[in-house]
DNA sequence: ATTGAGTCCTGAAGGC
DNA sequence: TGCCTTCAGGACTCAA
């Protein structure tokens, strides 16, 4: 059950459908348990975690584990919301009261980066590691949730109802940066990162260095290409959540780390190899957009 | 206002 | 073998 993850070919990164994935597989375990203990091992994540951090969470009840784009809300029975996010390296492991190891540094290097630590009542422990600390938490009251700093700017949720080709219509108008750059913008849509938009785009037919208004079209009605990407990004994230949840018990069971697994990507990673479309005969490019790598295939992506 | 560059961090990977 | 450089990425800050 503890933390000693093989190592995995790709480094994965939460974005949405892995945050989703770390909610379910920490729900059962954490709602209505008590945080009787909590170690804090470092001032600072990205950020410095709030003022008498470990104090305010002592003694309170976890009601309630949601999510919004990328953050994964702990509610607690004080009203108040802790707000994490995992940034690049952001995991939460799972380990049972019978496991020694929990988040302790051991002579093999591993647990050097376990941050936070929180003791159940059940006996349990929640384990948060993050080796190049681009995550943070954050406490806010649950009455401020949606105004508060993180949330108050986010677009709509990729799977939701407030998300279609109208609202990503408006959205892209008067953009005048590539669509690879807008799709990673979370006030366009909440809760993608570098690989589902690459994934998108590919799934789409457009080319990542299309630029955003272009594919937004000039009359009130949703152009073509929107009509194609709404739902090839609510599928692609809707089919990596599902894929998140069909693994999530046997990593549960292997190793207790949870909400990563691996991917089909079709383009993500596959510079120099063959399109995987039918009957195409080129290959998978990879170009540099503000400081990112995109992946796509120039002759089907237009 | 919008957009892009720089920044944080660490481990892996490549070069010589 | 080992040291050095480069790179990955989200999202904040800053500047054009």
């Amino acid at each position: 059950m503890c933390p000693f993850a093989a190592p995995k070919d790709l480094d994965p990164m939460p974005e949405l459908p892995e945050v989703e994935t770390v909610r379910r597989g920490l729900a059962p375990v954490m709602e209505g348990q008590v945080i009787e203990r909590l170690e804090q091992r470092r001032p600072n994540l990205r950020f410095p975690f709030p003022q008498d951090f470990a104090q305010k969470l002592t003694g309170k009840r976890i009601t309630r584990l949601g999510r919004r784009a990328k953050y994964l809300l702990v509610h607690l029975s004080d009203d108040n919301v802790l707000i994490s996010h995992l940034g690049m390296s952001g995991r939460f492991t799972i380990c049972g009261p019978d496991d020694a190891h929990a988040g302790l540094a051991r002579p093999d290097g591993t647990g050097a980066h376990d941050h936070v630590v929180f003791h159940l009542n059940s006996g349990c422990r929640i384990v948060y590691t993050d080796h190049r600390r681009f995550g943070y938490m954050d406490l806010v009251p649950e009455t401020d949730l949606e105004s508060c700093k993180h949330l108050v700017n986010l677009g709509p949720e990729p799977t939701g109802n407030a998300f279609s080709s109208e609202s990503l219509t408006l959205a892209l108008r008067n953009k005048k940066s590539p669509i690879k750059s807008a799709l990673l913008d979370q006030r366009v849509v909440a809760g993608l990162g570098n690989i589902y938009v690459c994934e998108a785009l590919y799934r789409a037919g457009i080319s990542p260095r299309r630029l955003a208004h272009t594919i937004a079209g000039k009359g009130k009605r949703p152009s073509a290409r929107t009509e194609r990407l709404v739902p090839a990004i609510r599928d692609v994230i809707s089919e990596a959540i599902q894929a998140g949840g069909s693994t999530l018990r046997d990593y549960a069971q292997a190793d207790g780390e949870l909400g990563y697994f691996q991917h089909g990507f079709q383009v993500y990673g596959r510079e120099g190899e063959a399109c995987l479309t039918k009957g195409c005969t080129s290959s998978v490019t990879r170009i540099v957009q503000s400081g990112r790598s995109s992946f796509y295939c120039p002759s089907c992506q237009r």
